[in-house]
RNA sequence: UGGGGGAUCGUCUAGGGGCAAGACAUUAGAUUUUGGUUCUAAGAACCCAGGUUCGAUUCCUGGUCCCCCAGCCA
């Protein structure tokens, strides 16, 4: 039974699971599946539709598998079935001993093929693949039969076996289902169900050349699996009564009920496994895992918890409405996760030095600071001040606008978790008039404890001590593209070129960071304080720290300052 | 111009013959040693035209627009 936890409402999906459980349909089972083809690394699309399949069946009390679908041994690795099988366990779900593969169901899928042949429902057409096109008609005009569709049942038989046998060449024939060549719907018009294909299957090797194609292996791999609902995106629509007829005619078992939803779409990036290989080929990403690639890896290299996916999933809901999600939704999801659990920590991405004038030369003072204001638990830590200190060149103008908080000429402002400073001079390199450093006095009394750390200014900001700070490159990103995406369907003839972002990474060499994040883990998030949150990159080592800024705070002065 | 789907705030997603709900985004205010967080408030939508009806966004009819299908890809 459902649990409709969340109070959130029910989708069209879980509904109609819902009916059919009441319905006694299944016998009230619920079992799905997340089929992807191991032909590349899986993105935030797939993640949808497998927060959609484990999520259901975890409601339902029912079981999800995982299952390979790979039937074309021309574009299947098995490294991608590491990497799938990966990237699902790294988003928290578990398909315990349910990994299957169609490569495993190749002898069942080829005996549920002769029955076809014998049953007169499936020919051996010996056309050739232009030929079988123009005999297919158009989506205006019905299709012509082909000649080979009344050969006798032995000979197709025969030519059956022997394709299998590899006495024929690529092309050569292939077997079609019998159905009806003037269906309004074109899969309908005697599709295609083996074809031959002398190539090296990365699982079965050589042992076959003959393969199943998806209409024909699909339904009978749900069937085998016991599947009650297959879930899909909305392309096969129009497949889904070929499913069917496959389901009726191979008489199988368990005849499950596919439904289709509208795959995700996310603004300013690309979604499609073909533009997302030419992106990794071109060099225009540096590979799968790069930060600015929609896939799982790189999203989560970029600093995306498995939970504020699975949350962003869950937000995005399920309909059969085509849609474009905008990023704020994911960049919300993942600063609602980090908000409440990434340590704070200061660091300057563009530094600004500060002397402090009547800050005694070769002093040191630890100040504490809290890790965590959402968290209490995280504690807090000692920074070390001092007379130099590097501030971010934002927070200090010259001539600052209406409403600048910061730093500025005879202005005070307070130094994060230590003193309140004011603005008394400003260097400039002779040469290039440039600032080049800031002069200041400080209120020894304004530290916390002092008798004037009550004394309120208009801003607080962040800071490093030169002595003490630590070097880093930081990288920030934005999105991959500037235009948004119309499509995220994976073949489109001709389409346009997206117009990628130039700036959609920016490496920042000279960055400081605490002390303390030299030692911290690849992987280890943090928000450094009024700019972002950051992971440390895995290019990291120990005399080169880089971060990789995830997603950046909400900014309300941005919105001030440039409307 | 065949067939299959779809159309509700800027973006997603609910709902349903009787005040159109939530989230993100936006705006305003409060709190704040993060211009963050949190809190409060506001603005913001039923593709069009007829019909049925006391009443239609919902039902009916006819349009319009968008997406998918002519792989021996999945």
């Amino acid at each position: 039974m459902a649990t409709s936890d969340h109070h959130s409402p029910v989708d069209f999906i879980r509904a109609k699971i819902l009916a059919d459980q009441e319905a006694q349909r299944f016998g009230q089972r619920v079992h799905t599946r997340f089929p992807p083809e191991p032909n590349g690394h899986l993105h935030i699309g797939h993640a949808k539709s497998i927060c959609l399949n484990f999520g259901i069946a975890r409601e339902f009390g029912g079981l999800c598998n995982l299952r390979l679908d790979d039937t074309n041994p021309t574009k299947e690795h098995l490294n991608y079935v590491q990497s799938i099988q990966e990237d699902v366990r790294w988003l928290g779900f578990d398909w315990d001993d349910r990994l299957y593969f169609a490569s495993d169901y190749f002898e069942a899928l080829y005996q549920s093929a002769v029955r076809l042949i014998q049953k007169g429902k499936a020919y051996v057409d010996s056309l050739t693949a232009e030929e079988i096109r123009s005999y297919r008609g158009t989506l205006t005009t019905p299709g012509m039969e082909s000649p080979y569709r009344d050969r006798s049942l032995d000979e197709s038989l025969d030519l059956f076996a022997r394709m299998r046998g590899g006495d024929f060449e690529d092309g050569a024939h292939v077997l079609r289902a019998k159905i009806d060549m003037a269906s309004p719907n074109i899969n309908m018009r005697d599709p295609a169900l083996y074809r031959i294909r002398k190539a090296t299957h990365y699982r079965t090797g050589d042992a076959w050349c003959i393969y199943p194609t998806y209409d024909f292996a699909h339904p009978l791999s749900d069937a085998f699996e016991g599947i009650t609902h297959s879930l899909c995106t909305l392309e096969f629509e129009d497949h889904r009564p070929l499913y069917d007829w496959v389901m009726r005619e191979c008489e199988v078992s368990c005849h499950s009920q596919q439904i289709e939803f509208a795959r995700l779409n996310l603004a300013h990036t690309v979604m499609s496994k073909r533009k997302l290989l030419q992106l990794v080929e071109e060099g225009q990403v540096q590979g799968w895992d790069d930060p600015r690639m929609p896939t799982i890896k790189g999203l989560r290299r970029r600093g995306y918890t498995p939970e504020a996916i699975r949350n962003f999933c869950e937000r995005v809901g399920v309909a059969k409405r085509d849609s474009v999600i905008e990023m704020g939704l994911l960049e919300h999801a993942i600063r609602e996760d980090l908000n409440r659990s990434a340590p704070r920590v200061m660091a300057v991405l563009h530094p600004l030095k500060v002397i402090i004038e009547n800050y005694p030369e070769g002093q040191t003072e630890d100040v504490e600071a809290v890790n965590n204001p959402e968290d209490e638990s995280q504690g807090t830590r000692q920074l070390s001040f001092s007379r130099e200190i590097y501030i971010e060149q934002d927070d200090f103008r010259e001539n600052p606008p209406k409403k600048f908080f910061r730093l500025s000429p005879g202005q005070e402002v307070r130094l994060r978790y230590a003193y309140i400073i004011r603005c008394i001079g400003v260097e400039k390199d002779a040469h290039t008039g440039m600032i080049s450093a800031i002069r200041c006095t400080f209120d020894p009394e304004s530290k916390r404890g002092g008798t004037q750390s009550a004394r309120k200014v208009k801003g607080t900001i962040h800071w490093v001590s030169i002595p003490h700070a630590v070097p880093a490159e930081v990288r920030l990103y934005e999105t991959l593209l500037l235009s948004s995406s119309s499509s995220g369907v994976d073949c489109e003839p001709q389409d346009s070129q997206p117009v990628l972002n130039p700036q959609s990474l920016q490496v920042l060499p000279m960055c400081w960071v605490e002390p303390g994040l030299r030692s911290v883990a690849i992987g280890s998030r943090f928000q450094f304080e009024r700019q972002g949150y950051f992971c440390l990159d895995p290019d990291s080592s120990a005399e080169k720290l880089v971060f990789n800024r995830t997603v950046p705070l909400r900014d309300s002065w941005a919105k001030i300052e440039k409307p």
